[in-house]
DNA sequence: TAGATTGTTAATCGATTAACAATC
DNA sequence: TAGATTGTTAATCGATTAACAATC
C-alpha cells in the first residue's frame, strides 16, 4: 500500500490545495498540464504522481476534480480524522489556533495547554486553556494522536518527551531546536521559521546568479 | 560556486542549528558521526555535505565548530545581512516579529506593515506599524530585499504582486494559497501549516505500518 | 607508529523526464 | 474517425551510501 515515494507524498498536499481552489471557483475537470503550470512542475510529474493513487484520470479528458480531492485526502490522512492538542499559547500558538483549514482536513483541535498560571482558565477561541497536568487525562478520554508544539525552545525537548510518554504519535514542532534527539520513536515534523528564511535568502542569491549567467 | 545541490542546501541550516547549539554548550570540535546521530543522517552524508564547503575538517580529528559555523553562514546568506519587512500583523505576524534568531542570522526587520487603520500607528515590539502605502518609500530609503507575508489568504496574491512591483526579491509566504501564479520571477518559499500537519498525519500512518511489518 | 576520521571515489539507489501507445 | 490526454515505459538525471586511501 504505502509504496508511494516520499517525494510524491510531499507534493500531494500541494495538489490538494490547488484542486480545492479549482473546486471553489467551480471547475469540475482539470488536466495534468494545468496543474503543472500552476505549481511549476512538469506535466509528466503530475501524471506520475497522480497515477499512484490508482488511475484517477480519463484519457483524452482529464481528471475529475471532486473525486481527485477525495482520493488525495484519503491517501494523506487515511480517510480518518485526527484529534490534535496545542501546547503553548504564545502568539504563535494563538495564530495556530485561529488557523482555518484544520477541520477541513480532518484535524480536530480538542485541547489547548500552557504552563502559565495567568493563562490557564482563560479562553482561546472556543477552548479553555488548561494546565499541562491535565494532558494525561485528556489523552485517555479522547484518542489524541497529534500535538502542535509551540512552546519556547528552552522547554521544548522536555515537553516533547512528555508528549511521547502520554502516548502522542506525532508532533508538529515549531520550537527552533532539535527535539528528536531525546525521543525514541515518535514522528516529528519540524517547522523552523529562521531556517525557512535562510533558505529563502539562499534561493534569492541563487536566482540572481542564474540570471546573471544568461 | 553555486554548484551545491538543492538537497545539500536544504540541510545546511540544520547543520548550522546543531553546531550553534554545540557551541553554546562549549563544544569546540565535532565529528561527522556525532552530527549524523543528532540529525538522523548517515555519517557519509554529513561528510559529503560539509565537503562542498571546501575541506573544513581535519582527518583523524574532526571539524572545528566555530569555523564551520562561519562557513555555513557564509554559504547560506552570502556573508551579508538582509533587510526584511513584515506585512500583516495578525497573531502570526506578531509571533514572527517576536521571533528570536532573525538578527542572529543576518536578517534585520526594518519595517512592519498592515492595512488595518486600527493597527496603524500602534507599536509592535520596537516597530511602529505603518500603512502599506509607505512600503515604496521604505524600500527606496533602505535596500529591502525580503518580505514575510502573513496576511489573509484572500488578499495574499495581490499583496505579493505589489511586493514584486516595489522591487522585493524574495517572499516567505505563510498564506495558504498559491501566490507564485501571478508573479513573474520573484523567489518564494512557502510555509503552509495545514500542509505540514497533513504531512505529519501521513508520516504517522507510515511509521505505524512500518512498525507492524516487523 | 597506531588509531582515528576525513575527503572522495565508485556503486547503488531513487526520482524525474521524454516519449508514445492506449484510450477516451 | 480525429483530436486530446492519460498511464506507463525506458532513459536520464541526481542523490545517497559504502568503502577506503589519504592524512591528521
Amino acid at each position: 500500500m504505502s509504496d508511494i515515494s516520499e517525494a510524491t507524498i510531499n507534493r500531494l498536499p500541494l495538489y490538494l490545495r490547488e484542486l480545492e481552489q479549482l473546486q471553489r471557483i467551480g471547475t469540475a475537470r482539470v488536466q495534468s498540464g494545468q496543474i503543472a503550470k500552476r505549481l511549476g512542475f512538469s506535466d509528466s510529474q503530475v501524471r506520475r504522481d497522480l497515477s499512484v493513487l490508482g488511475s484517477m484520470g480519463q484519457r483524452g479528458v482529464g481528471y475529475d476534480v471532486r473525486s481527485l480531492i477525495g482520493t488525495i485526502r484519503n491517501q494523506l490522512g487515511g480517510d480518518r480524522s485526527w484529534n490534535v492538542v496545542l501546547v503553548g499559547v504564545g502568539n504563535l500558538g494563538k495564530a495556530l489556533c485561529g488557523y482555518r483549514g484544520f477541520d477541513q482536513h480532518g484535524l480536530n483541535l480538542v485541547g489547548v495547554f500552557d504552563v502559565d498560571p495567568a493563562k490557564i482558565g482563560t479562553k482561546l477561541g472556543d477552548h479553555v486553556i488548561r494546565p499541562l497536568g491535565e494532558l494525561e487525562s485528556l489523552v485517555e478520554e479522547q484518542t489524541v494522536e497529534l500535538a502542535i508544539l509551540a512552546v519556547p525552545a528552552s522547554v521544548a525537548p522536555a515537553v516533547a518527551q512528555r508528549l511521547e510518554v502520554v502516548g502522542i504519535s506525532g508532533i508538529l514542532n515549531f520550537a527552533p531546536v532539535n527535539v528528536k534527539q531525546k525521543l525514541s520513536s515518535l514522528t516529528i515534523v519540524d517547522v523552523d521559521l529562521a531556517i525557512e528564511l535562510q533558505r529563502l535568502a539562499h534561493a534569492v542569491l541563487r536566482a540572481r546568479s542564474e540570471k546573471s549567467e544568461d
